[in-house]
DNA sequence: CCATCTTTGTGCACGCGTTCACAAAGACAT
DNA sequence: ATGTCTTTGTGAACGCGTGCACAAAGATGG
């Protein structure tokens, strides 16, 4: 979790709740995995063990859209990934523009696991004109001047933010003013933008830091400690405390 | 973000809570944008405004590690920097190794956020023989074989896992094996590790996937919609649907 | 058609996190 | 010293999320 959260109020979205919403990634994830391996059924507790949850919560996720389970048997791998898909948006393409084409913004440009799930890089944008033209992963930087006829052109509702700090607010504002409703933020700032307007950043300091924090205390523990049968004990299937304040988090 | 968690039954660290550990580092960037501003204090409402959160939860933060305020004054800024660094490790250095310097593990690599919070790149490492001495910001890359020996010499204990999906595992249970004890992992798989171990995770499709259910949800919405006085309303310092499912969280 | 066995779907209780609202603490002016 | 005004620190209520535990559903075999 690049994340802690800022809840919104009471936002249930059409009843899913929001940690649900969030852990429904995770499921399709593992059931593609067993749907190229040509699994045709699969049950809560194997799912629940491939995604690194409870199965009990598993259950009771699926539960909020809708019976697709059969009991005694489990659930169907093909209906549930076109289910889950169809839930999350995924059965159309989102073209998505990056913002910032430095040394993040290109390792974005280059990552395949955009397109494996419907989102389609339509436009890279960057402030300097020396990167104008040049292909990056084989799109054409374009220069940030012509940012609300791309943005407007192309349809776009998803912008990625990796800009430096500095200048995140202001690319948001403009992103935001061109008609993008969902942002997805690496710069180490919070944004502020109006309502309806989604935010989701990831920062890779605030997930090494809460790191620390943890590792500070197992430090001070083990020196506390006279027991030594505490801190290589057993080889449970442990997930780390969790950042419910997700890695990444609404800004 | 890159979230959703896995609670650790009650796992509250030395009575901090985990959704609190995971703000500190919030309030520590505002912090410091203060401190480099001179400004000597600050209220609860000012630096809540700041960091994007409720003054009450801050003030309520802050009570966890102390009674650090003034009443009446509010926050000493550089105190507070001071007390939140020690609380969440960083007046320490923390070493930290990259394993995987292909499009995102260099970026990593040249990302300056790195050393400005206590944590110094000791090494990095891949597998690709044709990388092994190349320098990478400035640091040559060492070869996989190398690597209980590089997170031994230089007391690691916080790895970075940017390698492909594949990989991801072995290479945990290696870093394991020789000693590190946090993990922050790029790769999109839940990694099994001993207790005692807290893995992380970063996430950017299942980001984007949040972010997708959203933007459809608000298109249907529209379309339901007769009054036009719904969507582009108010200018609130909104944060979006929190991911409290952290953007990262734990695997 | 009946019995058995597996697995789902969910009622329920519990705990964490958030937020309100306010009493107490202290600064500052007179 | 006393009063006023600001702001902290926290008690208490509420809501969301989690996980147990089980009844019901249905598959499967005789
Ligand atoms: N590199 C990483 O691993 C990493 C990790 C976490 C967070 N971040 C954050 O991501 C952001 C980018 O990091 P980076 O390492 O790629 O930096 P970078 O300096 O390599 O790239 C920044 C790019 O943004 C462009 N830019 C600057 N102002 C702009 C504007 N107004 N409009 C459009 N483009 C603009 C610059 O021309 C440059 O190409 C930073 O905020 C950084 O803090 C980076
Ligand atoms: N690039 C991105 O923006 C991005 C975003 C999100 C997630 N990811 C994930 O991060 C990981 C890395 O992405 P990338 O784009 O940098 O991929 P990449 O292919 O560019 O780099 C992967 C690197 O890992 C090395 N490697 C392979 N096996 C290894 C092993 N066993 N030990 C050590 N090194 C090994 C390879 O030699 C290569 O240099 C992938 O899992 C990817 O899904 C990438």
């Amino acid at each position: 979790m690049a994340t802690g959260r800022t809840h919104r109020p009471a936002t249930r979205s059409r009843g899913i709740p929001e940690a649900t919403v969030a852990r429904l990634p995770l499921y399709l994830r593992a059931l593609t995995a067993l749907s190229e391996r040509s699994v045709p059924t699969v049950s809560s507790e194997e799912l629940a063990a491939a995604a690194g949850v409870n199965s009990a919560k598993l259950r009771k996720d699926f539960s909020y859209l809708g019976s697709y389970g059969t009991r005694g048997v489990g659930y169907d791998v093909e209906y549930l990934v076109y289910q889950i898909s169809r839930e999350l948006g995924l059965t159309q393409d989102w073209p998505v523009v990056i913002v910032g084409i430095g040394n993040l913004g290109a390792a974005l440009a280059n990552y395949g696991g955009f397109a494996s799930r419907g989102f389609r890089v339509a436009a890279l944008i960057d402030a300097d004109p020396a990167l104008a033209g040049k292909p990056v992963a084989g799109i054409p930087v374009q220069h940030t001047d012509d940012l609300e006829k791309i943005i407007q052109d192309n349809g776009v509702s998803i912008g990625v933010i990796a800009t430096p700090a500095g200048a995140a607010q202001q690319v948001c504002e403009r992103l935001v003013a061109a008609g993008v409703t969902s942002i997805l933020n690496f710069a180490p700032t919070v944004l502020n933008v109006p309502e309806g307007v989604d935010v989701r950043k990831v920062d890779l300091s605030i997930e090494l830091q809460i790191l620390a924090f943890h590792e500070q205390r197992k430090a001070g523990e083990e020196a506390a400690d006279a027991v030594p049968a505490a801190a290589t004990s057993g080889d449970t299937t442990d997930q780390g405390p969790d950042g419910d304040v997700p890695a990444v988090m609404p800004a």
